[in-house]
DNA sequence: GCGCTAATTGCAATATTATTGCATTTAGCC
DNA sequence: GGCTAAATGCAATAATATTGCAATTAGCGC
C-alpha cells in the first residue's frame, strides 16, 4: 500500500508532497516497469505536470529507502512489493507479457555468498533478474487444450 | 584470447575487420566495463577512429555470441572470460576498485530454477551481478597488519 | 593480385535518457 | 497566517542510443 510508503517516508523525515504520492500511485498502479518519463506522461494523462527532473530525483529518493526498485533488464522502476521481506530482492520478468513478479529468499542469498567467498569475494549485495515464461503465459504456450 | 573470439566469428560468417579486432582487443586490456564511448576514447587515443555508432553495434553482435557481456550495474561492456563455461554468466562487481570477476555455476542456477518453479515460472535465462569487496580490498580493509 | 558483391562502416540527423545550477514554490512548523 | 528549509520547476546541457542512407572494405572466385 501507498500508505506503508508514505509512513516511511515521513518516519525518515521527508515531506508528502502531491509529486511523490502521484509517482507513487502511478507505480502502484502499473504492471510492468515504468521509465521516468513513462511516469511523467501517465500523470500527464491525467492533467497532472511533474517536471521530469523532479521524478528522477523521487526515484533517487525512493530507491535509496527500498521503496521501489530499477529493474536493469528493463530500466524501469516498480514500486516493491515485499517490503518486508529480508534478503535481496529479486525479479522474475516474463519475457512475453512483461509481467514483473519481485521475490526474496535469504537461502539465494546464502548460496550466492558462499559461492563467492570460495572465490575470496565478500558480498554485500545481490542483484538478481531472470527472465523466462509467468504461469499465464507458459499455460498458454501449452496451447488451449494445456494440461 | 582475442583469436578464439575471431575464430567463432569466421566460423559464424562474419568478416574481421579492423574495427571488430580493435575493440576486441580495447576489452581484452580494460580492467572493468567500458561503455562504447569509453571503447571510442580509447581508441582515439591509439590514433584509430570508429564511430561510435559502429561500436554500438559491434557490442550488440558479440553480445548476441556471448563474446562480450553488458553489464548492467555499472552499463558498461566486459570481454567474456570463461568462454566455455555452462550455466548463466555472472559478476561480482568490488564496489571499492571496481574489479570484475566473471563465473558461472550451474547449481546455483538450478537453485534459482527451482525456486521460480515454485512461483509457477519457468527461467530461461539468469542475470545476476553482486557487488561486494574484492579479495585485494578486502584484505586491506582489515588493516596493513591483516591475516 | 584484380575485380565483384554483400557485409560492414561512416556520417548526419535525431531520439532518448540523465544531470546541473539556480529561481520559485510549498509542506510542515510555530 | 507567516516562516523556513525542503522540494520542485525551469533552462541548459551532457550522455547515451538509434535510424537511414552513402561510402568503404573483407573475403570470395578468378
Amino acid at each position: 500500500m501507498i500508505q506503508d510508503s508514505i509512513r516511511i517516508l515521513q518516519a525518515r523525515g521527508y515531506k508528502i508532497t502531491q509529486p511523490r504520492k502521484q509517482v507513487l500511485e502511478v507505480l502502484q498502479g502499473a504492471q510492468k516497469p515504468l521509465s521516468p518519463y513513462d511516469i511523467q506522461g501517465l500523470l500527464q494523462k491525467q492533467g497532472k505536470y511533474v517536471n521530469h527532473v523532479t521524478i528522477y530525483r523521487i526515484l533517487d529518493l525512493f530507491c535509496s529507502l527500498n521503496l521501489t526498485h530499477r529493474v536493469l533488464s528493463s530500466g524501469g522502476f516498480v514500486k516493491c512489493a515485499i517490503e518486508s521481506k529480508e534478503g535481496c530482492h529479486r525479479f522474475m520478468v516474463c519475457s512475453r507479457c512483461g509481467a514483473l513478479q519481485e521475490f526474496a529468499d535469504e537461502e539465494l542469498c546464502r548460496d550466492e555468498n558462499r559461492f563467492a567467498q570460495n572465490l575470496g569475494f565478500h558480498t554485500e549485495y545481490h542483484l538478481s533478474e531472470s527472465s523466462g515464461l509467468c504461469a499465464n503465459c507458459h499455460k498458454k504456450s501449452e496451447g488451449p487444450e494445456g494440461v
